[in-house]
DNA sequence: ATGACAATCAGAGATTGA
């Protein structure tokens, strides 16, 4: 099973973008991030079209997250536990059920920036809830996942410029504190279960030609449970769809299951 | 220190992103 996790910013700038790339690389299961629009605008049958079951979490204009499966999606749950206050569509999980039942969970963890201030909290506070989420995951022993954009740089060789985000709030090392407190329960992060290889990104910024510098940084994360672990063959990121006309400023990042 | 770029909503330019 090829599941991948996209931030497209934007469904409707990227009607062209993100079939073509379902297309050739036909994942079973996408978790998207940044739809920014609400569930009834959402161009579903350009999914469906392709075989695709279809749930989204969306909200005006900003954020809002989606699932797009081959294999059928059961309970189905939306919005990150933990703050009934939290109007912010950042978190939809559901089962996949094939071979073996797949609990996914996409995520848009919050950017935070500016660092330190309102928004810093929120995002660590929307972390801490999540590490809540994660420790019930383990608790459970269940074949499950977290992937999406974390907007968290783990480590300086995530970074072409690590320097550059050294006060940022994807970098500042309590952010960074708070990703391995959420991974140091028992997580296994699929890209660096492979590779500890420097250069490998998931975002270019669209400004001071960031692409065509290779001036990247990797902030878009596959988290799996152990018993999930045990099941990855493969992961990847197709940093080629960055190349293309009007991408989104992050590119697909994939697993393999065998599941 | 700032802006550069893109998307959204709205129908100009502010807001958000990372």
């Amino acid at each position: 099973m090829k599941i991948a996790t996209f931030n497209i910013n934007g469904i409707k700038a990227r009607a062209q973008a993100l079939p073509d790339w379902l297309d050739e690389a036909q994942p079973d299961v996408v978790l998207l991030q940044e739809i920014k629009s609400v569930d009834e605008a959402f161009p579903r049958e350009i999914f469906e079209d392709r075989g695709y079951n279809v749930e989204t979490h969306g909200q005006k204009s900003f954020n809002g997250v989606a699932i797009l499966s081959k294999f059928p999606l059961e309970d189905v749950v939306r919005g990150l536990p933990g703050d009934d206050e939290d109007e912010q569509a950042r978190w939809i999980e559901a089962t996949v059920v094939n071979k073996t039942a797949v609990r996914v969970c996409g995520l848009y963890l919050p950017n935070g920036n500016p660092a330190p201030g309102p928004k810093y909290d929120y995002k660590l506070a929307w972390m801490e809830r999540l590490r809540t989420r994660a420790k019930h995951l383990l608790q459970n022993e269940e074949v499950a996942l977290m992937a999406g954009d974390y907007n968290v740089i783990p480590q300086d060789l995530d970074a072409a410029r690590p320097q550059a985000w050294e006060t940022d709030a994807l970098a500042l090392p309590e952010t960074r504190a708070a990703f391995r407190r959420i991974l140091n329960l028992g997580f296994t992060e699929a890209v660096r279960a492979r590779t500890h290889a420097a250069g490998l990104y998931s975002f270019w910024d669209y400004q001071a030609g960031a692409w065509q510098r290779n001036d990247g940084i990797r902030i878009d994360h596959f988290l799996l449970t152990p018993q999930c672990a045990d099941l990855l063959s493969e992961a990847g990121i197709d940093s080629q769809v960055r190349d293309r006309e009007k991408p989104s400023d992050h590119v697909p990042v994939w697993i393999e299951l065998d599941a």
